[in-house]
DNA sequence: CTGTTAGCGCCTTCAG
DNA sequence: CTGAAGGCGCTAACAG
């Protein structure tokens, strides 16, 4: 049925191991000796077994792509991530085998032995939380990781997410530039590691343009449509004087939106709103929405270049911070 | 370093043939015997080589996930498909390996022969168009295979897809049962494999219904919100006495309530429109898009389904259609 | 009930 | 330059 690499000897008379040096490029096959062998293979059609050859390399060039509770929201950035950790690693000749927390979990068995069973090389691990159980294995264990958008760093495990000190300096700039006096935020759940960074840059941001802010200019909500329209009711009934407001997130920058158009609130006019994600929805709501947006394709592809390092050159996993980028709509 | 089914073997004081039989679950292993090398197969924690295993049952139990054209538009619904084969599959026992056909296309290799290499043992093909160069070899290789959202049959190739006949017949017959009497369409490309099957449920319902319509009442756009926009002004402007619109996607019906904005029309008052797809966007838009959804997680794991009898059950391929949801919210 | 033997398809010393 | 032999980790007859 399938030909293997015995069929190809026979058919070219020559013995197996003469075939697989003809193959792989081995320098010790004469010439003309290698060009029969490839023309037999291809004439037969022969493709090599990565399963055989898995066994014998202790290798299998196969890494797995990890997702921490699957079937959660957030297809947008997930499935850009996918794409470009996929991409990077077909061009190195890697296999992404699929992989979530759930399917283990099912089976009682760690991450690190699903993976061990299969015989991964190595892993991108996305979409898991800081408070995540996995977190620990993920760090601690030798199989080399790298994950995204949590700065988990060790001696096999690294890190690419996207510089969120930088993004928000960016949107609050934005707002400097173009005469806001009174600028409030409304983050992401405050245990959350993108919040702490936000906030961060968000006082980070002011201090450096010189801006005055409150302590209870800054309100938290749940990162959904209806908690950002009620955080921003509250803000503005603290302060009215409120001229912007940066939201961590774009649904709950829309939630604002929607607050606004129905307290008759003009936007940018009244009030600029900046988003952050820069999800599709955002270019299609009214006023379209000012947003930061995150790289999520080289995100996923930076995660998988700089696994491939650490499997094929041994270096050392470290944290990247990629650059977002500030897209300006008509909100602000 | 890593243990195999030979140290649990030493480690129990049996042969390697005991531990596998035990490990697996024969029946002829003495009990006290299973029970020790169970033990003793935990405390090394030991796990058995899918490699190794794969090779010699020359089963992989490893399914390809063939995307074609992985990075074209973010499609929410390649995710939600993926999800929903992951999970089917791995309840089944089965990985999941991504394949592109930009990366079989880049190696010079048929996706069969790619498929061959890593021994999967069938594919799940999603986001290919009839007009793709793979559609041929999906159809007519033995390799098992079921094909999402594209109707393609053979003696080991089946199909899932939404019902798209009576996806667009609840969309008729709200509109008619809402009062409409004047239902214009708005299709997509003409030769598109759904295209044409809308339109057949268009008309049926139409007639079902027993609602008068003239051919120039349906028109073409190019699935995208410029293009349903511009379509619904050719259609108003040749037909004013429109009343309803039915787009055969949800971004060109966004572009119809965008046109409508724009000249004043009331929806759903002046005009009633209805979308397809369920895209996330239309909760969000305003008025909010009524629309009809289609069971992307369960195309997915029926899809998963499908592949696993045909593999275990070596049941025939089938052609299975999906009820869609009609989702009603403001537009009509 | 248990062990011995023979591979699965491939790569890699080690001898010619 | 080429071939023979051994083995990766595991399972499956075939004997005891």
């Amino acid at each position: 049925m399938t030909v293997t690499i015995r069929d190809v000897a026979r058919a070219a008379g020559v013995s197996i191991t003469t075939v697989s040096r003809a193959l792989n490029g081995g320098d010790d096959v004469g010439e003309e000796t290698r060009q029969r062998v490839l023309e037999v293979a291809k004439k037969l059609n022969y493709r090599p077994s990565h399963v055989a050859r898995s066994l014998v390399l202790q290798k299998s060039r196969n890494i797995g792509l990890l997702v921490s509770d699957f079937n959660r929201g957030g297809h947008h950035f997930m499935y850009d991530v996918l794409v470009g950790v996929h991409d990077k690693l077909a061009e190195y000749g890697y296999d992404v085998t699929l992989v979530s927390t759930n399917t283990a979990r099912q089976q009682l068995i760690s991450y690190v032995d699903f993976c061990r069973e299969r015989s991964l090389e190595g892993v991108v691990v996305m979409g898991i939380r800081l408070d995540d159980p996995y977190v620990e294995e993920v760090v601690e264990s030798t199989l080399p990781s790298v994950v995204i958008d949590l700065p988990l760093l060790s001696r096999h495990c690294g890190y690419v997410m996207t510089d969120n000190v930088n993004g928000v300096r960016y949107a609050i700039r934005h707002l400097v530039n173009t005469g806001r006096q009174h600028i409030g935020f409304i983050n992401g759940y405050s245990h959350a590691a993108v919040s702490i960074e936000r906030l961060r840059g968000f006082e980070a941001a002011m201090r450096a343009y010189g801006m005055a802010y409150s302590r209870d200019s800054i309100l938290h909500a749940d990162f959904t449509i209806e908690g950002g329209a009620k955080a921003l009711a509250d803000l503005l009934s603290r302060h009215p004087e409120t001229d912007a407001v940066f939201f961590a997130s774009d649904l709950m920058a829309i939630g604002g939106i929607q607050h606004c158009k129905a307290c008759g609130i003009r936007i940018p006019d009244d009030l600029a709103i900046i988003g952050f994600d820069n999800i599709e929805l955002g270019r299609f709501v009214t006023p379209s929405l000012t947003t930061v947006a995150q790289p999520r394709y080289e995100m996923g592809s930076d995660a998988a270049e700089m696994l491939v390092r650490m499997l094929q050159e041994d270096e050392q996993p470290s944290g990247t911070l990629l650059p977002p980028e500030l897209i300006v709509r008509e909100s602000a």
